[in-house]
Order: C-alpha cells, then sequence, then structure tokens
RNA sequence: GCCCUCAUAGCUCAGCUGGAUAGAGCAACGGUUUUCUAAACCGUAGGCCGUAGGUUCGAGUCCUACUGGGGGUACCA
C-alpha cells in the first residue's frame, strides 16, 4: 500500500536525518486549497529534529525526493509537508484494476463468522417509517462485513406472541366479522393491524365510561372488560388453548404474508426467522445456571437478580418472583441458541437505541456467565426517525407506513423520468423496473447517507427529491456511463481489453482527483466495516460521483485528442462505474444502465 | 434523582484516529447545452461549530461544568 511505503520512508527519513527513532507516523490526505496528495505534519517531531518546523519539513522533503520514486514533488507550509505523488502510481493502479469486478472489496474477514439481526418486527402491525431505518442499516451493514470478507448469517427475531398480539386477535374475533385478507383484498398485515387499533379505540371508549363513573385512570385502564379479556387470551395463548392457538396462527400468517412482500420491496432477505413463541420460555435453565455460578442471587421474595452497581448499573431482576422469566433472560437463551446453530464469534443486534441500557446489562450477564460469545455481542444503535411534526407515535396515527411510503417514492420517480422524457424505446416491463431502482435508490440513500448513531428528520419531501446529494444523483452518474461505454464499442463489462497505459502519461487534474478518489475505495469499505458505518459508503459514492461529472465536464473522453488518452478515459469509466454499483451494492441499491 | 446521547450555514447533513483559510445538498441569486445524458457543471451569498472554562505547538474534534433536545432507569418488552 502507497501509505505504508510513505510512512515506512518518512519515519527512515527522521532517523537517518535526526537520529531519532519513531513509529506510528500519521500520514492525512492534503486539504483541497493546498498542492499535494498526502500531507505529513511535523509539528509532533520538532523536539526530535530541534529544527524550525519550516526547516524540519523540508530535510524530510528533500530526502523523500531521492529516496521514493513515488514521490515527484513536494512543497511546505508552515509545519506542514506537502507531497506529490507520481502520476504512474495511478495509471498503474488503473491500469491494474479498471475491470477488475470485485475492486473495493477486502479479504481479511475471511474465516470469521458475524451474525447480523436486524428488522424484529412485532406481528401485529405492518412496517412503518423506523422498521425501514433498521432493514435497511441491518441489510447495508451484512452487505459491507461480506465486502471485508467474513461470512454473514443474517438473522430475523420475530416478536410473534404477547399481549399485543393478543389485542388484535380479540378485536378481529369481536368486530371482524370474519374477515381476511382474501375476503377484503387487503394486505395481511394491514389487515391485523386495523383490528390493533381498533381494539385501542375499543379500549379508548371503555375507560372514558370507567373514569366518567368516577374510577380513577389508573384502575379503569386495568379493569377495562376488553383489557381483561386480552388478557384472559394470553393466559389461554400460554395454555396452548387450541381455538386461540387457530386463530394466533391464521392471523400471523397474515402478517409473514404481509411482511414477505414489504421485505421484497425493501430487497433484505434473511437467512434464517426466530420466534419468540419458540423461544419465550428459554431462560430459566440459565437462572439456574447464574445462581449456580453465583453471578445471580435471590431475594427472599424469591426473585433473582444481578448487581452490576461495580458497573456503574443498577441491579437488575432476571426473574418474578413468582418464577417466570423477563425479556432479558429469554435473550440469554436466544443468544445461546443462535451460538449453537451458527457459531459466530461475533453477533451484532441492529437495534434502536432506545434498547441501549437493556444490550450493556445482556453483554454484561453473558460476559459474568462466562459465554465463549459473550465479548462479541454488539449492540448495532441507531437513533429514531423524526417527522417534521415531530415523533411518530402508532396511536395517534402519525407513523409512515413502509409500503405507502415505497408507493410515493417510486410514483415520483416515474413522473419526473416521464417529465425528462429520456426513457424513449423503454418497455413497459423496463420501465417499471427503472422507477422501481429509481424511488428505491432515492429512499434508502436519503436514509442510509446519515450516521446511524443519530436522531434523523424524515422530511418527505426532501426524501423524494432526486437532485443534489441524492440516490438519483450517483445513479445517473453510472447511466452516463454506461452510455459513454455503449457508444465506445468497447463492452459495459470490462472485458475488452484495452491497451495498455502508459505509465509516463500525464494526468488532468481532474482526473488525477478523481483516481485518487477511487484508490481510496478499498480503505473505506473497511473503515465503514469496521465502524459498522453505511454512511461512510454513502458518502464516499456520492463524493465520487461528484468528482466523476467534474471530470466529465472538463475531460473529453470520446473525443479525447489521441487514442491513448481516450483509452485511459474510458478505462477511468470503466473503474468508475463499476465501484459505483459495488458501492450503491453495499447500501442495498440498484444501479439502471440508463435513465 | 441518576445514567446514556445529541447540539456545525435559514433547513437537512459531512467533517476519518486532534492539524492549515470548517465542507456538501436544499432553498436564494447569476452563468454554462450546434460537442460523450443539463437528474449535470461553474460562480455569488450565507458560520463566535449551544455557552463558559481547561488540556497543547494546535480543539468543531479530547476533559469538566452549564443550557437545551431526545432516550433510558424503580419485578414492561
Amino acid at each position: 500500500m502507497l501509505e505504508q511505503e510513505l510512512t515506512k520512508h518518512i519515519s527512515q527519513a527522521i532517523s537517518t536525518i535526526f537520529g531519532a527513532e519513531v513509529n506510528g507516523i500519521k500520514l492525512e490526505s492534503t486539504s483541497e486549497d493546498f498542492e499535494g496528495d498526502y500531507t505529513f505534519v511535523v509539528f509532533p517531531y520538532l523536539k526530535q529534529s530541534k529544527k524550525s518546523p519550516e526547516q524540519t519539513a523540508e530535510a524530510i522533503g528533500n530526502y523523500l525526493m531521492e529516496n521514493c520514486k513515488l514521490i515527484t514533488c513536494f512543497n511546505v507550509v508552515k509545519g506542514f509537508l506537502n507531497l506529490i505523488i507520481s502520476d504512474s502510481l495511478y495509471v498503474d493502479f488503473l491500469s491494474q484494476n479498471f475491470s477488475n469486478k470485485t475492486f473495493g472489496q477486502n479479504t481479511h474477514g475471511k474465516g470469521h463468522k458475524v451474525m447480523v439481526e436486524y428488522s424484529s418486527p412485532n406481528t401485529n402491525k405492518p412496517l412503518h417509517l423506523g422498521h425501514v431505518r433498521n432493514n435497511l442499516l441491518g441489510y447495508s451493514l451484512a452487505q459491507i462485513i461480506k465486502a471485508n470478507g467474513y461470512e454473514v448469517t443474517k438473522v430475523n427475531l420475530v416478536n410473534d406472541r404477547g399481549i399485543h398480539i393478543c389485542k388484535s386477535m380479540l378485536a378481529w374475533q369481536l368486530f371482524g366479522n370474519g374477515e381476511t385478507p382474501e375476503t377484503n383484498g387487503i394486505k395481511g398485515d394491514k389487515l391485523v393491524g386495523k383490528y390493533y387499533v381498533e381494539f385501542d379505540k375499543a379500549y379508548k371508549l371503555e375507560i372514558e365510561k370507567l373514569v366518567a363513573e368516577g374510577i380513577s385512570e389508573a384502575d379503569a385502564e386495568k379493569q377495562a372488560p376488553l383489557m381483561k379479556s386480552a388478557q384472559e387470551m394470553l393466559r389461554h395463548w400460554e395454555a396452548g388453548d387450541a381455538e386461540v392457538m387457530r386463530v394466533w396462527g391464521m392471523m400471523n400468517d397474515w402478517v409473514y404474508a404481509g411482511f414477505a412482500e414489504s421485505y421484497r420491496r425493501l430487497g433484505v432477505d434473511f437467512d434464517k426467522y426466530y420466534y419468540e413463541s419458540k423461544t419465550y420460555l428459554l431462560g430459566k435453565q440459565y437462572v439456574q445456571e447464574g445462581l449456580a455460578q453465583g453471578v445471580f442471587y435471590q431475594k427472599d421474595d424469591s426473585s433473582v437478580w444481578i448487581d452490576l452497581r461495580e458497573y456503574g448499573l443498577d441491579e437488575k431482576i432476571v426473574q418474578r418472583s413468582d418464577g417466570t422469566s423477563v425479556y432479558i433472560t429469554q435473550d440469554i437463551g436466544t443468544a445461546d441458541m443462535k451460538y449453537d446453530d451458527f457459531g459466530c464469534e461475533k453477533s451484532i443486534y441492529v437495534v434502536a437505541n432506545e434498547q441501549d441500557y437493556h444490550f450493556k446489562v445482556l453483554k454484561l450477564i453473558l460476559q459474568k456467565m462466562g459465554k465463549p460469545y459473550a465479548d462479541g455481542v454488539f449492540h448495532f444503535n441507531y437513533g429514531m426517525v423524526d417527522l417534521p411534526s415531530g415523533k411518530m407515535k402508532s396511536r395517534e396515527g402519525t407513523v409512515v407506513d413502509a409500503d405507502d411510503l415505497m408507493d410515493e417514492i417510486i410514483a415520483e420517480a416515474k413522473a419526473k423520468t416521464a417529465e425528462l422524457g429520456k426513457t424513449d424505446g423503454l418497455e413497459e416491463v423496463e420501465l417499471q423496473k427503472l422507477y422501481n431502482i429509481l424511488g428505491m435508490g432515492a429512499l434508502k440513500y436519503y436514509i442510509l447517507k446519515v450516521d446511524p448513531q443519530k436522531r434523523m428528520l424524515f422530511n418527505p419531501a426532501e426524501s423524494i427529491d432526486l437532485h443534489g446529494n441524492t440516490g438519483p444523483f450517483i445513479q445517473y452518474v453510472y447511466a452516463r456511463i454506461q452510455s459513454v461505454l455503449r457508444a465506445s464499442s468497447l463492452a459495459s463489462t470490462g472485458e475488452v481489453p484495452i491497451a495498455i497505459m502508459r505509465s509516463e502519461a500525464t494526468l488532468q487534474a481532474t482526473e488525477k482527483e478523481l483516481l485518487v478518489h477511487l484508490y481510496n475505495f478499498p480503505k473505506t469499505v473497511d473503515e465503514a466495516g469496521k465502524q459498522f458505518s453505511p454512511a461512510l459508503v454513502a458518502n464516499y459514492a456520492y463524493e465520487l460521483a461528484r468528482k466523476f461529472n467534474r471530470f466529465y465536464q472538463e475531460c473529453p473522453i470520446l473525443k479525447a485528442p489521441e487514442k491513448e488518452v481516450m483509452e485511459r478515459r474510458l478505462a477511468i469509466c470503466h473503474l468508475t462505474g463499476n465501484s459505483i454499483k459495488i458501492a450503491l451494492d453495499l447500501l442495498g441499491i440498484n444501479v439502471p444502465d440508463r435513465m
């Protein structure tokens, strides 16, 4: 690697000139306002050099000029040594990689297994914008980790049991008149969601009535007949009551059919589904295990706890006094089950940051219990999604439905594409596919470009924008490149050999800038994997697209003055197109051949 | 109460492990098309990086306090 080569020479320079051994040399890319490709800051080494910043930088620069062929030139501004890398390095890089279909991918994860759990919906209502962020992040994360060589298993832990499902079931039994997705043509998850809302409405009326009768609100919430019936139903469910199980199975199947459709449109998938109905009883054996290890302790009322105060946390309950287990205990069981099934050394949970505390506790418990996979548990915590009107609240009907969202954004892509009228001659099927690629590209990019850790604002008007820092902007560059390649009579696959480029060629400034950025692609994929950040890939792709547009504006490709220059620029097109395709694929975004 | 997290242009966001004069997009204004796709490019304008201290050659970035937003926490998931 170039950077390693440079840092090696710099530390040699320092030891030769100043007689000081240093390591941990840091290099950064030169700010756009100065001439150069890499910058070495000499301030930290003035003690060794015993000279002024300028003299120190000058001396190192001269040494590098003599000893490192990669550097053609340097300049010094205060304590900053700006190094200019020879064009030939980038031309060589170009000729070696322009047709490399796996460019940007790394292999250091080879032989290591990682699990990514994401999506994890409840089966009582349809997916909304919050789930969309989760799904897109989870999928992209898995893609990025794969691109670094790891073997990835994607799993979905479905919350298919509990009081919330009973509410939908009960409302359907009471008010549904036997309505089904088939009889009404409603998507299954939407239908079940509708009855969840019905329940809430009827329940509220009951509460109002009880309050009017002089009962306190808190008591009314507990005493309302509907709530009692729902709890009753949950007990029947736990007892395995045949009729309750039948309705439960039927309604969950409706929901799964609906989810499958939404997942398909989102372009996300899973290698394995886990269901809480099958895991919720796990946990008791772990309570015993923890007690035996002395990790847990029992109170007089027989509830079981763990004391995490030495870690700045509190005491946490792991089993209630009535002997039933709590959520975190189930999670211990599920974690064990996953490890038995796949043996992943690293297990990533894509769950919103409202559960930070929960996962901190889970990891600590697993560590104290000495689980072999405990250190590999990682909570990928992302921020909530807000709307311009404020927080999304399902009770107040302010949620943005995932299916509606996709419909709207694809319709917008269609309207815009039709308006521009560049798609003459495409079949209707092709057109639909294109609208889908563009609409989903806009949506996915809009969500993935922001740092996952941060709470984000979803502005519907902005999300359907197709100009500027958007998915379609990047897709447009890809389509442009394909157009040039088609016109070039060279196959766009990159398999047709292009004359070996002469490495002594001189590059235009925009060409070099683009190549430097392309050179950094593998490093970016690596960094995104380490930081678990699809946003890094998104920002990289955007920057790449911008740099290409600048290059495209300034440098004629097919009409280049010389054949050699044309071929070099075609190779740049290949490499840029490939890189965009790969980068967007890491975000789950497709690319169109024309638009 | 305690804990976690965030605060950068009018708006939405970048700013890599501390480095030079803090960058994009949107919105506003102006320019570019007989030439490879104008979903583009170029330019103008817009900032006490929440406030106050501290660490150091150097702080948007690290530490402390405060203010403001969000989240969590006391046998819910």
